[in-house]
RNA sequence: GGCCCGUUGGUCAAGCGGUUAAGACGAUAGCCUCUCACGCUGUAAACAUGGGUUCGAUUCCCGUACGGGUCACCA
């Protein structure tokens, strides 16, 4: 942990919709990532302003994730904090009461129009926006109206002329000319506010320090370094993250979304994928460690080497080949008994009866990129595929369809006479039947390897798949094979 | 459409005026080996484009093209 480094807060927001997208984690891995390495807070806020996109049970499934992936955080829900409540639907009172403040301080109006008229506004510009009506209603009409119990939203009062500047600590120096922006809604009709007002109000309260998110906020911020300036509050730190693409079939590239397959991190890790891989790989994703070209990093190791300088301003795509890289290094990683705790469950899904899945599960250690692959590459081991080409004919060992049968033949009895049916005993046995033979072990191998399996490529060899097989099923298949 | 941002191999990316332009994934060749995988050793593959600035631009500035984001009583 650097000393030198001023502490940072900072805070992950997400609202509530049901799933946490593969972005959103990023941002919330970031945000963390930025807190840890400066030995700052790190806070967690529900934002659930929109009544009418709640989604049951979806502060659970964030939380969740939060702690599956060991994003640890020092105030949120639940386990509170001094500057609660941490959900926005419970502040309802506080944006209200801030509102009517900006209001008097000259910076936000009262408005009155309707949602038909506001409708009709865009129907005649698409692109034209709010025709800031209300802005300059007189203080008695405002009053009368009030009294007179119209809905009304709070807008912000937009300066007319000017520029708006901030610096990102991404993306640098961003200007943005005051006439481009909207009057925007700060308190909707419904009395609860808008993203665009909750969130800077909270940060300020909250004391947060470094606001991240995604890039899809860079234009927006000017609207909110105003709202800061009209409070006359201190301006926080923006982190800007550059997006997160997906790939389509077509070779395509968009905005991560659905269609680009599984996107949340639940769907990944119901695929097989390991909470430590997906972190590692997302960390990668949009920043790059200094000084270093290893990749594999522990949450703990991200937390010391995580800077802001590392984060990079394009979009990336997000990558499954390299995500499925990952997973293998993970599962490689993985001690016996935590690995066999994952495989041995899927094993036991798809496996029949006289499968070994111990043996089985061993020799997929190296060989898995997801836990997801298993039934797949496994399919060979619970049914009796069908003979398909040549596959007796090798040129290495100089195997024959017609030199298999006869090897097959011999080796039957051999096979069936075993009393020790262990990978090491099996492979003696065919050891010695091959230079009894004159012939090499592995045309021995593969002549039993393919009766065995019926496939020219297989996790293991001969003997080990004989030992997943059992005795019994072995000889089965071995006879099917002489018979074919 | 206006505004904002971005552009190094297929993908992730290092680079921060002078380099043989790293590394990783993927691809591919070979070694190892009872096939495969693991491991090891190689190979191919990139600075979007046109102008400047400079002794010298991948790097700085401007234009163009392409890509993305944003213009809601959603966040």
């Amino acid at each position: 942990m650097s000393e030198n480094k001023a502490p940072v807060c900072t805070r992950f927001a997400p609202s509530p919709t049901g799933y946490m997208h593969i972005g959103n984690l990023r941002t919330a891995l970031y945000a963390y990532l930025l807190s840890r390495a400066t030995g700052g807070k790190f806070i967690v806020r529900i934002e659930d302003t929109d009544r009418e996109r709640l989604v049951d049970g979806a502060v659970d499934v964030i939380l969740k994730t939060l702690e599956v992936t060991g994003l640890d955080y020092d105030e949120g829900p639940i386990v509170g904090g001094p500057n609660g409540p941490y959900v926005q639907s419970e502040r309802k009172a506080i944006y209200k009461e801030y509102a009517e403040k900006l209001v008097a301080l000259g910076h936000a109006y009262y408005c009155f129009c309707s949602e038909e008229r506001l409708a009709q506004l865009h129907e005649e510009n698409e692109n034209g926006g709010y025709d800031r009506h209300c802005r300059n209603l007189s203080e008695e009409e405002v009053k009368a109206n009030l009294a007179a119990g119209l809905p009304y939203v709070i807008r912000q009062k937009i300066p007319l002329e000017g520029t708006t500047t901030y610096t990102d600590e991404v993306f640098g120096e961003i200007s943005m000319e005051n006439k481009e922006m909207q009057d925007q809604i700060l308190l909707k009709a419904d009395g609860y506010p808008t993203y665009n007002f909750a969130h800077v109000v909270d940060d300020y309260l909250m004391g947060v320090t470094h606001v991240v998110r995604g890039s899809e906020y860079l234009t927006s911020t000017p609207k909110y370094v105003l709202l800061y300036d009209a409070f006359g509050w201190e301006r926080p730190h923006y982190v800007h993250l550059p997006l997160l693409m997906g790939k389509d079939a077509d070779g395509k590239i968009s905005k991560l979304s659905k269609r680009h397959g599984a996107v949340s991190f639940q769907d990944l890790v119901n695929q097989g994928f390991l909470p430590e891989a997906i972190v590692n790989y997302i960390a990668h994703l949009g920043w790059c460690p200094k000084n270093t070209n290893e990749e594999i990093f522990s949450l703990a190791e991200l937390r010391e080497l995580f800077s802001i300088d590392g984060i990079n301003k394009s979009p990336a795509v997000f990558d499954y080949e390299k995500l499925r890289w990952f997973n293998s290094e993970y599962i490689k990683a993985l001690p016996d008994e935590p690995y066999m705790a994952k495989a041995l469950p899927e094993l036991e899904k798809c496996c029949k009866p006289y499968v070994n899945r111990e043996a089985l599960a061993v020799l997929l250690h190296s060989r898995l990129a997801c836990f997801g692959d298993i039934e797949e590459t496994v399919k060979f081991v619970n049914e009796r595929l069908p003979m398909e080409g040549d596959l007796y004919t090798n040129k290495k060992n100089k195997t024959t369809p017609e030199g298999c049968k006869e090897v097959l033949g011999e080796v039957l009895p051999i096979l069936e006479k075993a009393e020790a049916w262990d990978n090491d005993s099996l492979f003696e046995l065919l050891k010695a039947y091959a230079e009894e033979k004159g012939l090499k072990a592995g045309a021995v191998m593969w002549a039993v390897r393919v009766a065995v399996a019926r496939q020219a490529v297989t996790p293991g060899g001969a003997t080990e798949l004989m030992v997943v097989l059992g005795k019994e099923e072995t000889v089965e298949r071995i006879k099917l094979a002489i018979a074919e």
